[in-house]
DNA sequence: TCACTGCATTCTGCATGCAGTCAACCGCGG
DNA sequence: CCGCGGTTGACTGCATGCAGAATGCAGTGA
């Protein structure tokens, strides 16, 4: 939900916006682009606008809602800038991955393959939504052993807003699939405890997903040139 | 003032706010611990509190105040969160010059040659704020031309919080003139074009930067316990 | 002299009033 | 039928009121 940087019990009503906004567009509820008003989430979430407004901002220097001029609309990113934002995964997750690998604790490990074994059936049974997650916990999980807080910020941060994206239906999560064989990988070099094999399976990791994405991106571009609006022609 | 990312004129009384507060840390004119009481500040800059309320709620977000219960601090980063920050920027910093030594512009290559110059003569002239100021800005000009937006963000993000930190007297400037032939390097890698040049430089750059302050660390450690609190004793 | 208690001040967090602004919609003229 | 201006509605941004909580201080008692 609030992905992994831990957030304290919901103890403020800033707080509690702040989650239930958060987690809505994490969880797709919200789709890139739709509009949020203050007064409307105030309503919904039974409270005055103030706490909502101030959750809402900070939501929006987070990344995930964009300020237009009028209104927040949760946001969303051109492809380009997606893609950049994949390449800056990569560098951290691989770091993250090679130190967590140096100290991961067995416990976590039997953890991880579990993880591992709910993303392989998530597939197997056709759930994107789970799978996602799953996904997500996966590297999370690693993450969160890697020893260095502001490496999981930042990764946390941009995992978030990478999943706004590609949360929409707009980037097939079936193409994904194909990155299982690569957490196998990942998982492999955990157990092995192998830092150098950690990083370079977690790097090429993340380089494929993005290379996926892009060969999915031009073939929907080319798809649109043969095919133009349907109202045309 | 606001590092890197662009900002928008100020068109709001909040804008103007964070901009104002930002700058006011960023310059180490309030220093970390140091705590900031949203009417004292809203009296300050002869406005109410709700939008200097939304600028330090923002300011919090990014790491660079910090939330006690009560009121809001300027934060401070405990020795190894620094560290931690300097590895991050070390992976970050790296790519960015790999990336913008690919394409440099030749007139950019002039401005940050006068800028490594002042980096120069600031240090000759025994001024370390004009020092600090130039060494954000060599790096800001070659990051700038990475072409990576999402990398600008998280490196001008995590840079804005070594620097609250760094300002603090607490981290004597003067170790980081040693830094200065290291910048000559970049200069020259960037002179040539050579992106895994620049990317060596720039990530040993960061990486014996961070080794600097450790040794400080280290040192004034060893002092300290050998010459616990005058009090005592 | 030191510890404790009660008070007064101050602050945060939230609610709400108000003005300016933007957008959509409707009706009118061409 | 289409374009255009006016009107209405809604929403944002800012100011401010108010209750609860914390903090610091003064005064008292040991």
């Amino acid at each position: 939900m609030s992905l992994l940087v831990a957030a304290p019990r919901p103890t403020s009503l800033t707080e509690s916006a702040y989650e239930k906004i958060r987690g809505a567009i994490l969880d797709g509820e919200v789709s890139p682009g739709e509009r949020l008003s203050v007064v409307a989430v105030a309503q919904t979430l039974k409270m005055s606008r103030s706490p909502v407004r101030a959750a809402m901002e900070r939501i929006a220097s987070e990344g995930l809602l964009e300020d237009l001029g009028n209104g927040l609309v949760v946001a969303d990113l051109a492809p380009d800038a997606l893609f950049d934002a994949m390449e800056v995964r990569e560098l951290l997750e691989g770091r993250a991955t090679e130190l967590a690998a140096a100290r991961f604790p067995p416990g976590a490990l039997k953890d991880l393959a579990e993880i591992h074994n709910q993303l392989v059936s998530a597939y197997a049974s056709g759930d994107p939504r789970s799978a996602m997650r799953a996904d997500l916990a996966f590297h999370q999980t690693i993450q969160s052993h890697c020893g260095n807080h502001a490496l999981i910020q930042h990764l946390d941060r941009i995992q978030s807003r990478i999943m706004v994206v590609t949360y929409s239906e707009a980037w097939s999560v079936e193409s994904q699939r194909e990155g299982v064989p690569e957490h196998a990988a990942i998982l492999a070099a955990m157990r092995l405890g192998d830092p150098l094999l950690a990083r370079i399976a977690a790097t090429s990791h993340v380089r494929s997903a993005r290379e996926r994405l892009q060969l999915q991106w031009t073939a929907k571009q080319k798809a649109e040139m043969d095919e133009p609006t349907q109202t045309e022609g």
